[in-house]
DNA sequence: GCCCTAAGCTAAACCGGTTAAGTATTATGC
DNA sequence: GCATAATACTTAACCGGTTTAGCTTAGGGC
């Protein structure tokens, strides 16, 4: 199986392999009868450029890299990554560049290394920064290294023109709102690690929202883990006797506030999971959940590193509205006993 | 950022890149003095060879890919690729080498053609072939492109010296032995779809370990999905009245079961899913479900591949056994009533 | 002292493309 | 008819490594 190069093409027409390149990229500098039989040649002998040799004189590799950075059991249990995958690979494939995948463990500067070596090894053109810390040093470092990237959930919006943080103040008021239709003035907003910018963003978008309702809201931070939740609800829900419903950042941490509250036999209380998937969808009762479209935001951070790599200036992006699945735990607040104190039993929940 | 390149190392230290290379690359040719000089000074320029050129010189992209081929939002629901993924990638980068990420819908061919592409680009070196269809085209295309490939669940058993397909059968025996145990005698096998080479080595598995024991098996083909599952349940559960438990080929559609079998007021049946997750836990009741390792095997696929790229023989693999992980639903068949039919309210399982 | 070998190093080719600079050839302007 | 410009094409350098072949020099055997 020997390879087809572009000398070869260049050799049957008995031409220079210039000309081959010029015709075969389109650009001026032959002619369209030279063109086209370069071109026919090419088709037929199914030539492709050798991405390497292509990569090494264009200074281009084709490729974009992220770098997955949380605890693998996490990774696994969060559908969310996946459908993010999947819509940034379909932009990225659609315009010729490949996705490398790096997964490394939450351990401190494990991504750092990474993003080193793919700088030093002009592996990749770019990267999609997930997951941005409170004082994150990517950006920083990234910049540093000459190393184009985009942060995941950042856009440029149309009206203002200012950066702006994914959708999480629309995202809030959905919450927010939605629990305060149902009638609840105590909330527990269960966030999770708070080292994460956006969990912060979202405590401080809650919170906002939550006062122009007139409502109290408890933080209590957590893992991202149904352990994890499910624990904190059981050791301090009893502390919060005047409270009716719970927020949770996340769809696997909503699963254990169920467990938790299931077991204190508080079986009507109202739920609020701030991320949708199959898992709100199949638990008992079904979790109330906002869904978001990860793929959807994936195929926009693609499509904008790929303006990025291109010089473009970022152009504005709309928002991508979440949007709410009501299901059993939007119960209202007439039928809702504090949180971990069994309800009346009989009462319906008004769905 | 001017980058640091060999003839820069060789330009500093007055030698030429030839010795530059031998003595970085760990090769004869150059005096221990020299090769310390190159080392230390390449180290202090955090000098780090550009992948295209190396990969142009050596013909070697040190990338491997794998194709996801699966309905995206199937992917996005079932947490075993994420782990597969997670193991292969932790092999690869250890070696040094990356991994290339592809999505494709379901549609027929679409994988061939980025088989095809990726052979004519020399983009990989090698490739982690997954979900092998029954006459899958994939093996020989991969054989005709040069392309090397392991088919992943596929190993050299260290005993016969004889490809084997997964730890298909001891699952199988596993699942049914459980079944057995319990007591029951006859009992349905719920599919993915049997165009899937495993899925019908999984039939015929099940079979073979069903006669061993006497058990009656009824087969039903099914898609993978919840929704899928449900409907299939409902329009024929009352077709198999002596039919006790069932077995599912996914985590997903064990799911689907459950909410089928609950609505049909059949709240004690028996019901073990061949695949574990996050969801078989959550749900309630809690489904018995067969733990793979995804993580494990993924890691045995991506070191097998190596070994094919170091044109090294395959080594034997020893199997990796799946544990089974009772749950609710491992309920005997004393206490379990026909599909379909209501059990005796109060009848408790024997757990 | 001479031949042979090995060690240590370098020049140059090569991997397969892209592209700047240069050279014929033809068309255009006046 | 001649200078000028545009067109079509080629030569050669370049991207940043690896590797073959060849050249010195030193050391060993006799």
């Amino acid at each position: 199986m020997r390879h087809v190069t572009i000398s070869e093409i260049a050799r049957q027409l008995g031409i220079s392999t210039a000309s081959a390149s010029y015709a075969l990229n389109g650009r001026p500098g032959v002619s369209e009868t030279t063109r086209k039989r370069v071109l026919d040649l090419a088709a037929r002998l199914d030539w492709r450029p050798s991405s390497s040799a292509r990569a090494l004189s264009r200074s281009r590799s084709d490729t974009i890299g992220m770098v997955l950075k949380r605890d693998p059991d996490l990774l696994g249990s969060e559908p969310y990554y996946m459908s993010l995958l999947r819509g940034v690979e379909d932009v990225l494939s659609e315009a010729g560049q490949g996705l490398l995948l790096r997964m490394v463990g939450a351990a401190r500067g494990a991504d750092i290394a990474v993003y080193r070596r793919w700088a030093a090894e002009r592996r990749v053109d770019g990267v999609i920064v997930l997951d941005l810390a409170v004082d994150d040093p990517r950006p920083e470092l990234l910049h540093e290294l000459g190393m184009p990237f985009v942060l995941h959930g950042i856009r440029l919006d149309p009206e203002t023109g200012e950066q702006v943080v994914e959708d999480l103040v629309t995202d809030a008021r959905i919450i927010v709102d939605h629990m305060a239709e149902l009638g609840h003035r105590r909330i527990v907003y269960i966030t999770g690690p708070l080292f994460l910018a956006h969990e912060v963003r979202r405590r401080r978008a809650v919170a906002a929202e939550a006062a122009r309702h007139g409502i109290d809201v408890i933080f209590a931070e957590c893992d991202y883990t149904s352990a994890g939740a499910e624990r904190l609800m059981r050791e301090r829900a009893a502390g919060w006797p005047q409270f009716t419903g719970v927020v949770s950042s996340n769809d696997v941490m909503a699963l254990g506030v169920v467990t938790a509250l299931r077991d204190l036999k508080a079986d009507r209380f109202a739920l609020v999971s701030w991320d949708d998937s199959l898992l709100c969808n199949v638990c008992v009762p079904g979790i109330t959940a906002l869904a978001r479209h990860p793929e959807v935001q994936g195929r926009r951070s693609a499509r904008l590193l790929l303006q990025v790599l291109d010089g473009r200036e970022l152009l504005p992006e709309p928002p991508i509205p979440s949007s709410l699945v009501i299901r059993d735990t939007s119960v209202a607040a007439a039928f809702c006993g504090p949180l971990g104190v069994a309800a009346p039993v009989g009462a319906d929940a008004t769905e």
